[in-house]
DNA sequence: GCCAACGTTGGC
DNA sequence: GCCAACGTTGGC
C-alpha cells in the first residue's frame, strides 16, 4: 500500500510550461509564487517527497494536463516573499516568520498528447474532482488515487 | 466578527 | 475582454 499523495499543479505555459521545467538544471525547479493559504497549507502539511502531480497548463488554448512532476523537497520558505523587487514580495513576511512556502518539483514525464479540460469534463467519475468543480481556482489541488488512475488511463 | 468592496483566477 | 466565483482586506 503506497502512501503517496497525488496532486495537480497549475501553471500558465506562457510563464512556466512543462517544457520549461524539463529544461531546468537537473530538470528541477522551486515552485515559487504560491500566495494562497489553502495551497500553502497543502504544500506545507501534506506534500511529501515522492508525491506525484499532474502538470496542468492553465490559461492555455486549450487548457489541460500535459504531464507529471514529482515533489522532490520538503516545504521551505519561498524566497520571493522577501524580495522587494519581486511581484511576490510580501511586506508582512519576515525571515524569522515567513508566511509563504514552496516545494521543489522535478520533471517526470510529458504526455504524448494533452488531456484537455474539455475531455476531463466528459468523464462522469471525475465530476467530484476539485479541478472540475465550478469556481475552484486553487493553483494546487489534491487528486484521489482513483481520479489519478482514471486520468492516467486516458494518456 | 460582520460584510462590502476590491482583487485575482481562469474559462470562455 | 467579459464575468462568475471566491479569497482577502479593512472599516466598523
Amino acid at each position: 500500500m503506497s502512501n503517496k499523495n497525488y496532486w495537480l499543479i497549475k501553471s500558465e505555459p506562457d510563464a512556466f510550461s512543462i517544457d520549461d521545467l524539463k529544461s531546468c538544471p537537473n530538470q528541477t525547479e522551486h515552485w515559487d509564487g504560491i500566495r494562497n493559504y489553502q495551497a500553502r497549507n497543502m504544500m506545507r502539511d501534506q506534500m511529501k517527497i515522492g508525491d506525484l502531480a499532474f502538470f496542468y497548463h492553465s490559461n492555455a488554448k486549450p487548457p489541460g494536463i500535459v504531464g507529471i512532476a514529482q515533489v522532490c523537497s520538503e516545504a521551505y520558505p519561498d524566497h520571493t516573499q522577501f524580495d522587494p523587487d519581486s511581484k511576490y514580495y510580501d511586506v508582512k513576511a519576515t525571515m524569522d516568520n515567513p508566511r509563504w512556502m514552496m516545494v521543489d518539483f522535478k520533471f517526470k514525464r510529458k504526455f504524448k498528447r494533452m488531456i484537455t479540460l474539455d475531455e476531463l469534463k466528459k468523464i462522469p467519475k471525475l465530476e467530484d474532482t476539485p479541478l472540475l468543480r465550478k469556481g475552484n481556482r486553487l493553483s494546487i489541488m489534491p487528486m484521489s488515487p482513483q481520479a489519478w488512475e482514471i486520468i492516467l488511463a486516458l494518456v
